[in-house]
DNA sequence: TAGTGTGAATATCTTCACAGCT
DNA sequence: AGCTGTGAAGATATTCACACTA
């Protein structure tokens, strides 16, 4: 794994270099150099070049960067070039939000399903998805080979339903719940704890 | 400023420390050591006793950190004593979730107002803070001395928003549109890209 | 003995500055 | 002339390891 000694903010870098590049796509331009992209993106110039030079030679010396190849690079380095599915588990107040959030489809995720104890009440919350009940959950993971998960449900069960999420094949979480998962090395969990950055702010703000 | 030098994820932890702490009281536990604090937070002892150690001495050699002045101490490094008004800006699908989301609450922070330019049509979700027509927002946060706002407004809009909160004396942003602010820089900007999270993984799980 | 507080060592990340292409 | 690619320097953050003390 040669990957190892990329910084791990840079990974998260990269798609935002991504999502800046896919504007200028739209704007119809060739080349960017390093400065114009690292001023869309907000970070130096040297940054961006450091970064992208970790997974090879894509500017012209002179020129710039050629902003569809770069995307296309970036995409494939992000194993976005196939698209993964993903499934939802715990569609209450802001699970059923993200599942009518349009922001997931915009960058090329499908969720595909959905998992609650009570699915009827995540219906009637104008949720698209088909959403199951919990206990089907690891058949149908495993059916479809599905390796992401989000996990939106209150913190008591955050753990259990994390440990049968890796149980049934998942290796990347995207945890919601204000709860640090234990998980076996090998899974990746993301957490996004929306009270914790309010109180990050708070710190900053007084 | 003397927290210049404190690392800026030492203030995420203590965040965590914190929650970790609050279970502990409930518990009725009167000390706790920092392996065990440590490995509820999942972090390493001695980036924990590193982390208190940077606001002062709390522990005591042999025993531990006393639980609920501990607590207390992070709190007020926080600036959680005295509770910060927050108001929320786009109360859209994501938006209105987060206003029904019960987790701000838990942790403290009050969502007094919400700003849409469709107020009706937030109300309709079921949203029960007061939404209040986008045109009103800087009169009523000059009024409430409002300085954190949660910004959750679609990417193309979320910059001149941004303006317009920074200029009523917003000093600090949660953001949730999938864009890079510019702001002053005596304002701290906070985001929360869920997009990006999700493609963050998708490296890792590939 | 158990467990903090901390300097020193290490690891990680960012920025500089400039050689080298086009 | 303009801009990339990158080694070296600098800045930050984490971990170790042990002196110290209740």
């Amino acid at each position: 794994m040669e990957r190892i000694d990329i910084p791990k903010k840079a990974i998260y870098r990269l798609s935002i270099y991504h999502r800046c590049l896919k504007r200028l796509v739209e704007l119809g331009e060739e080349t960017v150099s390093s400065s114009a992209l690292a001023k869309a993106a907000g970070v130096k110039p040297a940054q961006l070049r450091k970064d992208l030079a970790y997974f090879g030679q894509f500017g012209t010396r002179g020129l710039g960067y050629p902003v569809e190849a770069l995307a296309a690079m970036i995409r494939d380095v992000l194993g976005r070039e196939r698209l993964q599915p993903v499934v939802l588990v715990g569609a209450g107040n802001l699970g059923s939000a993200l599942l009518r959030y349009q922001g997931f489809q915009k960058e090329g995720f499908e969720v595909v399903a959905a998992f609650d104890a009570d699915p009827e009440a995540a219906v009637s919350r104008g949720v698209q998805v088909p959403v199951f009940s919990e206990k089907e959950m690891e058949e149908r993971l495993q059916a479809d080979g599905v390796r992401l998960a989000i996990l939106c449900v209150p913190g008591p069960i955050a753990q259990s339903l994390a440990n049968r999420l890796v149980a049934a094949g998942v290796t990347g979480i995207l945890n919601f719940s204000p709860v640090v998962l234990e998980v076996p090395e090998e899974v990746v969990v993301n957490n996004v704890d929306l009270a914790l950055e309010l109180e990050h702010l708070s710190f900053f703000v007084r």
